[in-house]
DNA sequence: CTGATAACATCAGGCGCCTGATATAATGTA
DNA sequence: TACATTATATCAGGCGCCTGATGTTATCAG
């Protein structure tokens, strides 16, 4: 008989994430974001005209998934994309004024909750709940 | 500007969990199942006899998607759903026989990703991680 | 008993991510 | 140069989970 799966550490692992995600999307809807255009805008934010695979590596998705996100944040006005000036297939992806607006409040909200996050954990035990989770992704990546 | 996100709890807890979902899916799919499924006949086993919208809420979707999820289990005959005699409309879901089998299979499956989990934490210190699991779980909840 | 409310199953449609296939440009190699 | 390989973008279709709407059955209040 299969026993009860809540003292199970990957069972435990998705209940919390599965709750961060929900929380995430409820903090990003009055943005009109979700959490993988948030990614994007964030990442943007930090590196500009980047392109569709590279942005798609990133953000652990295919580029034909990151296909999708960019066109929207594109119809959003919140992103533009530009041909490379070396390259004739590559498009680089950078904010628009309106799109770092957006992701500075964003990232707000996302830092709201991170710290909700991080208010469950003792101060002196954050580094080590930090090393927790490389660790445990690392060992389901090889 | 948006700093590099690597040092967030919440951006780690996300990488962890992508990657033992895709391990689950990667150890149940020689057995025809993803985790969903699998979540379905673990709980089936363990309690039968339950209804959509039980295995829903404990599966942590909502009867809508789980309504597809049985569908499919019904169409493999690892599970099988009949009118529950007191009640008109619920029907209670059980395993077949052959969905016995399947459900002790995919529970080893499971349990071999587990033990991989596991073996990233120290011994002594897995019942900490899974008081951290739990903590976040609720912080995320509230 | 009657009517309102809640529980349950189910259909329809949408969204996000996936795989597979295709087209084009850049790059490496004979 | 010519050709194969690689990188990139993009289209098409599938799958899983979501919300909203609908119909039916239990349950409860009067």
């Amino acid at each position: 008989m299969t026993k009860d799966m809540t003292p199970l550490l990957g069972y435990r692992l998705k209940l919390a994430q599965h709750a961060l995600h929900r929380r995430l999307e409820a903090a990003l809807k009055p943005l009109g974001l979700n959490p993988a255009q948030y990614a994007v805008l964030a990442e943007l934010n930090a590196r500009p005209d980047q392109t569709n695979a590279d942005l798609a590596e990133r953000a652990f998705i295919t580029p034909q998934s990151m296909q999708g996100v960019l066109a929207k944040l594109e119809d959003s006005r919140l992103v533009e994309r530009r041909q490379d000036v070396r390259h004739g297939r590559r498009q680089l992806a950078r904010l628009t004024p309106e799109g770092h607006v957006k992701a500075e409040a964003a990232n707000a909200e996302v830092m709201r909750v991170e710290e909700v996050l991080e208010a469950a954990v003792r101060p002196d035990a954050i580094q080590d709940a930090l090393d927790l989770m490389e660790r445990l992704h690392s060992a389901m990546c090889r």
